[in-house]
RNA sequence: GCCAAGAUGGCGGAGCGGCUACGCAAUCGCCUGCAGAGCGAUUUCAUUCCGGUUCGAAUCCGGAUCUUGGCUCCA
C-alpha cells in the first residue's frame, strides 16, 4: 500500500487508483525557452521516482508530461534570438531530453505540446463562457474567479485576500478583476507579424499557461486523472488555475492527487541568476556525473528542500560511490565465482528478503527514499562482509540480483559502462605477466600507462579489476 | 501583513516515540611485490532554548529565538 502526501487535503493519503488496470499521471513540464536549471530536474526526478515507485509496486503507469513552447518566455527570447518560435523551442526541448537522459529519467508516454492542442483549449474557453465561468474581453478570454466557489481549494488561500502583484500584466489586460487570469490571450500585432496566433471566434490568440495543462491532462485521460506533479511554487496560481477550468467545465473531480516536489536551493538561498548561484544541470553533471546528481535527489525526501552546496555534493559523491563499488564488485567478481568451494552463507541469504521488505517499506511511506538508501547501504555492507570471507556462486548471484532490484527502483548504476578498450586490456596483461615474472618494474610503468589511458587497475585476488577514472 | 518549512556531533547530513544512520576526518586491522583503491572494525562527539504529554522524546504538543521559502513569472 502506497501512501502519498495529498496537496489537496494536507494529508499523507493510501493511494488508490481509479483505474486498477493503470494508474494516470500528469506532470508539468519544462517551458521550453532555456536549458532548465538544476532545480527544475529535481521536480522531473521527483516524478520519475514516482513512476518507478508504482511500477515497483506492480502498477501499470501512464505518464503524461507537457512541453509549454508557447507563453510570454518563449515569444519573447526566439524574438531576440531571431528565431522562429518554432526552431527555437525545438532546440531547447531537445536539450531538455539531454537532461533527462543524463539523470536516467525515463520518458513518459507522451509530450504534447501547447502549440498543437489550441482546439482543446478554444473549446474548453467556449465552454467556460457557456457557464458563465468566463468572458471576453478585447480579445482575450479571461477565467472570472468570483463564479468559481472552490477557488482555492489546493493553495488554501482566500480568493478575496490574494496580494496583487505589481506585475504589468495588470494594466496590460483588461481584465474586470485584477486575479481572473487568461485562458486565451490576444495577439499583439508583433506577434501576429510573426506568425505567432490561432484563429479563434474572438480572433486571433494564443494560449494562455494554465489552460494548456487542463485541456492536455484531460485531453490524455478524461475528466478525472489520478496523479498531478508539479514543483511547489505551482501550487498556486497554476494549479489552482487548472482546478478552476478543469472542474469548472466539467463539474467532476478533476485530480485525486496532488503530489508537489520541494524546491532545491543553493548554499541556503534561492537560485537566481543574479545571485551568480544559479546551475544547469550540465554544469552539475560535468562535475559529479548524472547518477551521482541523482543519487543527491535520493538522499533527500522529496517533500523537503533540497539545500546544495559543495560539501553536500561531496557526501553524496562519496555514499554514491560506495554503493558503487560494491556493485561493480559483485559483477566482476560473479563469473570466476566457485560452486562449491565456499559454504553458501545462510545469514547473508536469509537477510535478503528482509531488507527487500524494509525497503519497499520505505518507498510505500511516501516515497522515502532517504531510508530506502539506507537500506540499500545495509545490503552493500552486508554484501561486502561476505565477499571478505566467501565467493559462493549462489549468494553472490543471489546479492546482485538484489543490488540490481533496488537500483532498478531508484534508477542508479543504468548507465552502461563502455567497453574497456583492447589497448588497455593488452597493457594490463602484459603487467600480468610482468608481476608474475616479479618484474616490478616493467609492471609498474605498464600501470602509469593504463592510467595515461583513464583507467585504474586493481590487484585482487580474482586478478586484476579494471576501472574506467 | 498573511501562510508555510526548518534548527542534530569537528564538518555535511539522516532519523518522525524505545533499537546502528551514513559519509568525511581520526585509530586499528585485512588485502598487497609495491602503490593506490577497497573492505571490516573502533573511539570521541550532538540533538537551538523553555515548558508539557509519556514508563520512555531528536522524534508528539505549546511557547521563544533564529533561518529560509511562498503570497508576483517561477520546478
Amino acid at each position: 500500500m502506497l501512501e502519498v502526501y495529498n496537496t489537496l487535503s494536507r494529508k499523507k493519503e493510501i493511494f488508490i487508483p481509479q483505474d486498477p488496470a493503470q494508474v494516470s499521471i500528469y506532470a508539468c513540464g519544462p517551458t521550453v525557452y532555456n536549458l532548465p536549471h538544476i532545480g527544475n530536474y529535481r521536480t522531473f526526478f521527483m516524478t520519475d521516482l514516482l513512476v518507478r515507485t508504482l511500477e515497483y509496486l506492480g502498477y501499470e503507469v501512464k505518464l503524461v508530461m507537457n512541453i509549454t513552447d508557447i507563453d510570454d518566455k518563449t515569444i519573447r527570447d526566439s524574438g531576440k534570438a531571431e528565431m522562429t518560435l518554432k526552431t527555437f523551442t525545438e532546440k531547447y526541448t531537445e536539450e531538455f531530453f539531454k537532461g533527462l537522459d543524463l539523470l536516467n529519467i525515463k520518458r513518459a508516454s507522451e509530450y504534447p505540446k501547447a502549440t498543437e492542442n489550441l482546439a482543446g483549449m478554444i473549446k474548453l474557453s467556449q465552454k467556460l463562457i457557456e457557464k458563465g465561468l468566463a468572458y471576453e474581453k478585447e480579445g482575450s478570454v479571461y477565467f472570472k474567479i468570483s463564479s468559481f466557489p472552490n477557488y482555492g481549494k489546493l493553495s488554501k488561500l482566500d480568493s478575496k485576500k490574494i496580494k496583487i502583484g505589481a506585475s504589468v500584466d495588470v494594466d496590460e489586460y483588461a481584465k474586470d478583476n485584477p486575479r481572473d487570469f487568461a485562458l486565451l490571450k490576444a495577439s499583439s500585432p508583433k506577434e501576429i507579424m510573426r506568425g505567432i496566433y490561432y484563429e479563434s471566434p474572438w480572433g486571433k490568440v494564443r494560449p494562455g499557461w494554465h489552460t494548456e495543462c487542463s485541456v492536455m491532462a484531460m485531453e490524455a485521460f478524461g475528466p478525472t486523472l489520478d496523479i498531478h506533479t508539479g514543483g511547489v511554487d505551482l501550487i498556486f496560481p497554476h494549479h489552482e488555475n487548472e482546478i478552476a477550468q478543469a472542474e469548472g467545465a466539467t463539474g467532476k473531480p478533476f485530480v485525486r492527487y496532488w503530489i508537489h516536489g520541494e524546491h532545491l536551493i543553493v548554499n541556503g538561498e534561492k537560485m537566481s541568476k543574479s545571485k551568480g548561484n544559479f546551475f544547469t544541470l550540465p554544469e552539475i553533471v560535468e562535475e559529479y556525473g548524472g547518477e551521482v546528481v541523482r543519487f543527491m535527489f535520493l538522499s533527500v525526501h522529496y517533500r523537503k528542500k533540497l539545500d546544495y552546496t559543495k560539501a553536500f555534493a561531496e557526501n553524496a559523491k562519496n555514499n554514491y560511490s560506495r554503493l558503487r563499488e560494491t556493485f561493480e564488485k559483485l559483477e566482476f567478481l560473479l563469473p570466476s565465482a566457485n560452486l562449491s568451494h565456499y559454504p553458501a552463507d545462510r545469514k547473508t541469504l536469509e537477510s535478503l528478503p528482509l531488507f527487500e521488505a524494509e525497503f519497499k517499506t520505505a518507498l510505500e511511506a511516501d516515497l522515502d527514499t532517504p531510508k530506502a538508501l539506507k537500506v540499500f547501504r545495509k545490503l552493500s555492507r552486508s554484501a561486502n562482509t561476505y565477499l571478505e570471507k566467501g565467493k559462493n556462486r549462489e549468494v553472490l548471484e543471489k546479492l546482485l540480483i538484489q543490488y540490481k532490484s533496488f537500483a532498478a527502483v531508484l534508477g542508479l548504476f543504468e548507465k552502461k559502462d563502455k567497453k574497456i578498450p583492447i589497448e588497455v586490456l593488452k597493457l594490463v596483461e602484459k603487467r600480468e605477466t610482468a608481476r608474475e615474472n616479479k618484474q616490478w618494474e616493467k609492471a609498474d610503468s605498464l600501470r602509469a600507462k593504463v592510467k595515461e589511458l583513464g583507467y585504474s587497475v586493481q590487484d585482487t585476488k580474482a586478478g586484476p579489476q579494471i576501472k574506467k577514472i
